[in-house]
This record gives structure tokens, sequence and C-alpha cells, in this order.
DNA sequence: ATTTTCAAT
């Protein structure tokens, strides 16, 4: 029997994606599409989201790039098919996250990874990370009014309600992605 | 309890 998908609620989804603000919980959407075949998922599990475990639960914390990578190796996906991985997250992943994730797409060539990301969580050897990242094949983007839309209609539980953006969207989005270019097209040394 | 980046102070 088929369940319904879980949806973002509305509220969660407007404090924690706008690229204006700096939340302490990280979002992170995803979509998996297999190409030439079937994924072999349970209807509606295709798509879905998931939060980290911040300090302030109990157990240890754990990031959200973290579920995921759990999340997909649940899924026993057919190491044949192409598997396309299509993730929104409210901010970039860590240096560590960002070299996990690396390190699972060169074990897993099977899959590919898109990354759109609202804001670029820059603390510590985050610009390395995103750089060893995109090194492992992943595309790394900045969320756009296209991404921000794309989410509200997919993954929120808008009540037939359009997306609304904010007065900064645009703004901010073409900031950070020059931020990020700059970030990912410096040479490693 | 406060702060303003997946808490840290």
């Amino acid at each position: 029997m088929a369940r319904a998908r879980c949806l973002m609620d509305e509220h969660t989804f407007t404090h924690n994606f706008p690229n204006h603000k700096r939340t302490r919980k990280t979002y992170l959407c995803y979509e998996v599409e297999i190409l030439c075949g079937d994924s072999g998922l349970p209807p509606d599990e295709d798509k879905g989201f998931l939060c980290n475990k911040g300090a302030d639960q109990p157990g240890l914390p754990c990031h959200v790039e973290l579920y995921l990578l759990e999340r997909i190796r649940s899924w026993n996906l057919d190491r044949k098919l192409h598997c396309r991985l299509t993730c929104f997250i409210s901010w970039t992943p860590c240096g560590t996250c960002a070299r996990k994730l690396a390190e699972f797409l060169k074990e897993n060539s099977h899959v590919s990874l898109c990354i759109f990301a609202s804001r670029i969580y820059s603390l510590h050897d985050y610009e390395a990370g995103l750089r060893t990242l995109q090194e492992a094949g992943a595309q790394i983007a900045i969320m756009t009014f296209k991404e921000f839309k794309h989410c509200w209609e997919t993954f929120v539980d808008h009540q037939g309600r359009p997306f609304q953006p904010w007065d900064e969207l645009d703004v901010n989005s073409q900031g950070l992605s020059k931020e990020l270019q700059a970030i990912l097209q410096t040479r490693q040394n």
C-alpha cells in the first residue's frame, strides 16, 4: 500500500531556507532519479527531507549529510543503474561532511550528486572541503528563485499557497553564487 | 542565558 510522502511544514521551510537568515538547523531535501530503469524504491520514497540532530537534542549530534548517506545506503540501489541524486540544503556541507560525501561518490560511481545550497557554511576548512567534493564529481551551486520555488512546490505542505520570495532573494543568491564560484575555482595547493 | 554559520560561550 502506498503511503503519503511526508511534507515539510510551511514554517520549517520559511524559517530555514531563506538566504538572508542564519539558522542553527540544517535541512536537506532530496530527489532520486534512476536513469534508464526502475529504482526499486517504494512509491514516494524517491523524495524526502532530513534535518540534522543538534547539540540541543539527546544523543550525539549528527550533521544532516550523514543521515543522507545512511538513507542512500539503506535503499541498496542496483549498482548497475545510474542514480542521480539532487539535494537542496539550507547550508553547504562543512569540510568534514564534504569529504565524506566525496568519499561516498568515489566508492559509488553509479551515484551522481547535484547540490543546491541556500547559504554557504563558512567555518573551518569549508573551502577545501567544497573543492574536494567538487573534484569527486559533485555539482555544487547556490539555490536561485527557481530552486526555492521548486522546493516549495515539491517538499512543502503549502496548502495550495504559491511560493512567496523574499526581498533579498535574488541579490543574496547572486552574491553567494559569486562567492562559491571563487571558492571552487581556487586551485588547491 | 545569550548569541547570530549543522553551537559555543
